[in-house]
DNA sequence: ATGGTCGCAGAGCGA
């Protein structure tokens, strides 16, 4: 199974991006964010060349602002908007996140608030919102995976310039302590530990992309059971490329099938026959 | 090239 998420920027002015991207990727689930649409807008747009796709989809928008959906060809249930304890912003509950249950995975989109200024209140909010989300997904079920727009660098790694962010949001220690309290696996770091050009994000301004200036703050964070089937997981930085790009690039992990618990024990191979002494390796007698 | 990137909205703000 291939899970996507990507930050699309306006799912209106990248569908021109988005629908050759599923035909060619092919991803099983997609976690969409930052649509910008109402869901009647997003059904008005996209419900028709989805469907011709093999999609289900389920949307929760505001129009404007934030906006997240799920994309699914292996089933899309259990459908939840935003989630338990989810806080408000300035009184209003923000279209940040949607979850569905697809082959098996509690799958959430999420778009997590910005943060703007380190103490600001809307850095608060980005806290206690991502404090809630870690006790809704302790309440759920245990193969579980968190896909979107985290606003947050997990380490210095995942940024071009460390220094270039101090006193800056998205790589302070309160923040990224609320990542690593989700106790779940970060797969893309997972695969590549060792790499420092993992980015996701490039700003428009000033020919980031082009410089590979970047930062990591799309990921997929899967509990150990979904974790241990990742076959791969990259980053698509041919989809930031070319023309009208999202600032976004998508994250694509595969995934093993499931163990199936109804195959019974595994029956232990047959034991070698007794040789005498040690096994050797063939020699070579030239 | 006297701007500087987008998107939404239809001015200035959010990212």
């Amino acid at each position: 199974m291939r899970i996507a998420t990507w930050n699309v920027n306006s799912a209106k002015q990248r569908m021109p991006r988005l629908l050759p991207w599923l035909a060619e990727r092919q991803p099983d689930v997609v976690c969409l964010q930052e649509t910008k649409l109402t869901d009647a807008g997003f059904a008005d747009l996209f419900d028709g060349p989805l469907a011709e796709l093999g999609y289900e989809a389920a949307h929760h928008g505001q129009g404007g602002f934030n906006g997240v959906a799920l994309l699914s060809r292996v089933g899309l249930a259990d459908v939840e908007r935003n989630f338990a304890g989810q806080p408000d912003y300035r009184g209003a509950t923000e279209a940040r996140a949607i979850s569905a249950t697809c082959a098996g995975v509690r799958i959430r989109s999420l778009y997590v608030p910005n943060g703007r200024e380190v103490s600001s209140d809307h850095y608060d909010y980005k806290l206690h919102w991502l404090d809630a989300l870690a006790d809704a997904v302790a309440q759920g079920p245990s193969d579980v995976a968190l896909c979107g727009d985290m606003n947050v660098a997990p380490a210095d790694a995942d940024v071009f310039d460390p220094g270039a962010y101090i006193g800056h949001t998205h790589v302070t220690a309160p923040e990224r302590e609320r990542l690593s309290a989700f106790g779940l696996v970060d797969v893309v770091r997972a695969r590549w530990p060792e790499h420092d050009r993992l980015f996701s994000y490039w700003d428009y301004r000033a020919g980031m992309f082009h410089q590979d200036l970047g930062m990591r703050i799309d990921l997929v964070l899967a509990s150990r059971p979904v974790a241990d089937r990742v076959a791969a997981a990259w980053v698509d930085r041919a989809a930031r490329k070319g023309k009208l790009p999202s600032d976004h690039a998508p994250v694509i992990v595969d995934l093993d099938e499931a163990p199936d618990g109804d195959i019974g024990p595994v029956v232990p191979p047959p034991s070698n026959p007794k040789r005498g002494g040690r096994t050797r390796l063939p020699q070579s007698r030239d």
